[in-house]
DNA sequence: TCAAGACTGTAAAGCAGCCCACAAACAGAA
DNA sequence: TTCTGTTTGTGGGCTGCTTTACAGTCTTGA
């Protein structure tokens, strides 16, 4: 119970509240644990509420008609999420799964909603968090348009380099561990193709494979083949023990 | 300019405020105009304004690094456009170019971070439209991921029906002129494959091609073999001449 | 009204990537 | 450990799409 009202007041999208409000806040929301693979909602589900998630991992995902994953989005703690059901009234669009246990706060889109109205660094920062993930999904699609799978992998390794890489002496090691068929999903290919185009990066140097992790040899040549700058990486520190960076959308 | 004054106040972001608000932005923003093929801005301009469209057509598109074109968006008279600039400090990331002669205003970024601060609606506005759009480029990304060209052209059609469409005696009639080239570069894809599926779906009865003008002839078939609820589409009435129905973000 | 340029239609060749099939390696639970 | 289910590696056949090339048609502006 505490736990929750930590989180909250933890949140940059709610860092300039009142104590007052944040009470509110925390006495109209309520947390809830799921375990890994359970479903947190379906598209067919109201959008009711934003989720803040404070535990885990959750993935954001379609399905095709033809029963294919398409990957949106991963959520790492910290962030939130299923925020556009402050505006939409109707359905949810994808599902969301928990990839390991996670535990998470759901806040009705009413509560957001009056703090929309009366604060405006909430609002600001809502739109904030709204633009800077459709930045993401404008920026997905141009690297998705025109180009070949290899191209395509290619532009979401570095992307998993900004958001879960560490310099190492190596190279950039990516914190996250996916399968072959989820990195196939989130690119529109299949589990062989990823495997094939992995391999031949592998036997060309351009990365290494140790224990499920990959570790991308010359994150600049890489990034330069694809006609793109290479991301910012932290170097790896054994005190911090995040596994991944959360956008910060506060300020 | 007095025109310009009629625009904003016609522009749902901005009708709730006052007289006075009103009169503020006139003075701060300007009014320009731009011939067929012009360039409105460029990825490397900085983004210090959100323009408004009032006459014309505007095309929002990526260059890839082997010179195609990828569409993002296209604008209609009364939209606004490059609204991201509001919280991104940085540059642009796409090219804006006149599709016919334009005209616009430009409104600095930072009369609307103030009204954002100070007008909570607008705040909410710039929200829903921001939003409204991202859910646009999501639903376009999963209309792309593992889809064959055949069924992204018919998600695209059907799109377009839903913002040009008008209901006729022989079907739904698209309002807008795409050349193959066009289409092409919307779902990924090139000119020539387009010819071909639109030849295959007008020889199968499902559209019809008069004077460059597209009529989808069973929408809601159209929408079956895709698994997609077809759209409302108005009927076409001799007294509305208006030729796209831009998305409403004001309520 | 004519000419230049843009757009559309068609066809052949080549290949990237999908589908299918199976084997090996690995991870987690008992 | 051993067993079971998941993940990775590899190859062959097939097809949808791109590429290239060219001809015919439509638009538009002088």
């Amino acid at each position: 119970m505490d736990e929750k009202l930590w989180f909250l007041k933890e949140c940059p999208l709610f860092e300039r509240l009142t104590e007052d409000q944040i009470e509110r806040l925390e006495a109209a929301s309520q947390s809830r644990s799921f375990g890994k693979g359970e479903m947190i909602y379906l598209p067919s589900d109201a959008s009711e509420s934003v989720l803040l998630l404070t535990k885990g991992r959750v993935k954001l995902f379609h399905v095709t008609s033809d029963g294919k994953q398409a990957l949106l989005a991963l959520i790492e703690p910290g962030e939130v999420f299923g925020e556009l059901a402050v505006f939409d009234g109707g359905q949810r669009e994808e599902f969301a799964e928990a990839m390991m246990p996670s535990t998470l706060i759901r806040i009705p889109k009413v509560i957001i909603q009056d703090l929309m109205e009366s604060e405006a660094n909430v609002a600001i920062g809502i739109t904030k968090l709204i633009g800077f993930r459709r930045r993401r999904v404008e920026r997905r699609l141009k690297s998705l348009l025109f180009r070949s799978n290899r191209e395509r992998l290619i532009h979401l390794l570095i992307e998993l380099a900004d958001q879960y890489g560490v310099r190492t002496p190596d190279g950039v090691r990516l914190k996250i561990k996916l399968s072959h068929q989820e990195l196939a999903s989130i690119i529109g290919s299949t589990r062989e193709t990823v495997t094939v185009v992995l391999g031949d990066l592998q036997s060309e140097g351009k990365l290494k494979i140790e224990r499920r992790h990959l570790i991308l040899n010359d994150i600049d040549r890489l990034a330069a083949t694809i006609g793109v700058t290479s991301p910012e990486v932290p170097v790896d520190s054994p005190f911090l023990h995040r596994t991944a960076r959360p956008a910060r959308y506060g300020t």
